[in-house]
DNA sequence: TAACGTACCTGTGCGC
DNA sequence: TGCGCACAGGTACGTT
């Protein structure tokens, strides 16, 4: 499922892949996935002789820059873009068809079908959710300690669930969140107001780290994320223990737990990570 | 208002 | 072998 670091790889090869190409035509096979505007034919009428002149990222979010308007595009679980030609055959989980009016296509697929797409007037899809609603990035300035302290002070919910909530932190989920609690040892499970300043320091340390490495060598590949180039990340052989239910723990050699915290699958060290 | 539960989806894996 | 069910998970929205 792709997390911030899938999604920065997606972002650069789609900036080798489609800037600078005009769009054509839209295609629209599932409307559900444009969810602004609530018509997906003005989505597609919008969108027709549009230039895609960057591709940006905010946390999780892919924005596509056009001449007039800014398609901001989620992954969710399973999304992802493929440059092909007209020709090529289509697969079935092919959703959103972008035709280009040099023959290529840019197709988004989706198997679960859980991906969105929002197109605003360029310059104000900052100003309007979701992307208005997003919290800092793990490596950004106002990522800072005291931000962390401030918001865990304010919440009686577990770390987990903080942690997951976008506009406290974007673009962790799931699996770097188990990641990150495992890396600064705290369980995940603590109540985010019971961190010390010690621990909290560690976490936005050991979430901004691990988001760059996994950057640094294309994210993770975990189950069926691929990036626009149709290749793999490699980071998945780095995880600590995301996936590694029942194996031994890298650090101590204690077995790795599954447990369920914040309504998700959580694996995590009960002797490096004690509550 | 905060926190939790559920819906959205489909492929996969497991048990019977 | 084949069927049916549970599970996976990010976010929006409804409920408590």
């Amino acid at each position: 499922m792709p997390e911030l670091p899938e999604v920065e790889t997606v972002r650069k090869t789609l900036v080798e892949l489609v800037v600078g190409k005009t769009i054509k035509e839209v295609t629209v096979g599932w409307p559900k996935i444009i969810q602004h505007p609530l018509e997906y034919e003005q989505f597609q009428d919008a969108l027709q002789g549009q230039t895609i002149i960057d591709v940006n990222r905010k946390g999780k979010f892919l924005i596509f820059i056009l001449d007039d308007y800014a398609l901001v595009s989620h992954l969710r679980m399973e999304g992802n873009y493929r440059l092909k030609n007209e020709d090529d055959p289509k697969d079935k989980h092919t959703h959103i068809i972008f035709h280009f009016k040099d023959g290529t296509e840019l197709r988004y697929r989706d198997v679960r079908k859980f991906g969105t797409m929002h197109l605003f007037t360029k310059g104000t899809e900052e100003t309007v959710p979701p992307l208005s609603k997003l919290g800092p990035e793990p490596f950004s300035k106002s990522f800072t300690t005291n931000y962390l302290k401030e918001k865990f002070a304010k919440t009686e919910r577990i770390i987990k669930a903080v942690l997951l909530d976008q506009t406290i932190v974007t673009g962790l989920g799931n699996i770097y969140v188990d990641e990150v609690l495992h890396r600064a040892e705290i369980h995940p499970e603590r109540k985010a107001k019971s961190l010390t300043d010690q621990e909290i320091a560690r976490l936005r340390e050991q979430a901004a780290a691990t988001l760059q490495e996994s950057i640094a060598v294309g994210g993770s590949s975990v189950n069926t994320y691929m990036n626009s180039h149709g290749l793999t990340g490699s980071y998945q052989e780095q995880l600590l223990v995301y996936g590694r239910k029942g194996e031994a723990c890298l650090q101590c050699g204690e077995q790795i737990e599954k447990i369920k915290a914040a309504g998700r699958g959580t694996h995590f060290c009960p002797n490096c990570q004690k509550i």
